[in-house]
DNA sequence: TGTGTGTACTATACCGAATGATACAGTATT
DNA sequence: AATACTGTATCATTCGGTATAGTACACACA
């Protein structure tokens, strides 16, 4: 379900936070599901609970996932605040840049490119949505 | 020419890499060109030279510049050897996943994604190239 | 012989990530 | 009431990366 992968450079707790959020777009996780338990997964993934309930936070901080102790944590409805949208949409900005400058260094052509986006969108966006 | 953010969450020293390859993208720097030496760019900046170079050295690792003693650091033509344009071609399609994972949790539909992409690439593609 | 260049090395301070352990607070079940 | 589960909070500690500081070396050029 959640595999971690030591030797990464991102810190477990961001490959968690993105390994919960990839499970839901690609419906393997939906609306009211119940996650695993803070305890739970750490014992599953052999690491600190504390590590595991930092990604549980920050994923309620986003409105991914909603928690309540006694109970466990739920994936959420989609519902983002406008102040969240915003603050996420520019830093989406700022990596996309990021990335387009890097494909041009690796010497993609700007149509090459694209149909790259394009393909890796069909691969990895999950089920149609209204205008899909 | 170069402005570092001392609040950003980026190092430092990556901040002045992704300038410099954006400058290189939209003509800033050109063949041939030499960037600011270790010790000026770190007078400008206000930074330590050891920080300016450990930029310089990625820059030269993944063939951006060109670097020699006693005459300074000179803007390369590109030519990134295969093994890592494999190393960052996967680095890159990771990056990519991500950030459609994330456009999805932000709301965004796949043809709104699209065309998004495609306003980024005009804005950030820089010169036009051969099938641009 | 100078000056400017990249490079190397050591030491230090700071911060985030991750662990370990303990305790607290709310929920559900018995 | 008791118990077991949940998320949350707090403290201490270790570890690695970032950045700074200072010094020294090797090469190029005038």
């Amino acid at each position: 379900m959640i595999q971690i992968n030591e030797r990464s450079m991102t810190p477990i707790y961001e490959q968690i936070i993105n390994q919960v959020k990839e499970l839901i777009v690609k419906g393997g996780l939906r609306e009211g599901d119940k996650i695993p338990s803070v305890r739970e997964l750490s014992g599953m993934l052999l690491i600190n609970p504390n590590t595991v309930a930092k990604s549980y936070q920050e994923l309620e901080r986003q409105g991914v996932i909603a928690t309540a102790r006694g109970k466990g944590a739920f994936v959420c409805k989609p519902a983002a605040s406008p102040g969240m949208e915003r603050e996420r949409g520019e830093q989406l900005r700022e990596e996309m840049k990021r990335l387009i400058i890097e494909a041009r260094h690796l010497g993609m052509t700007k149509a090459g490119f694209k149909t790259w986006v394009t393909d890796e969108v069909e691969r990895n966006w999950g089920e149609q949505d209204a205008d899909g």
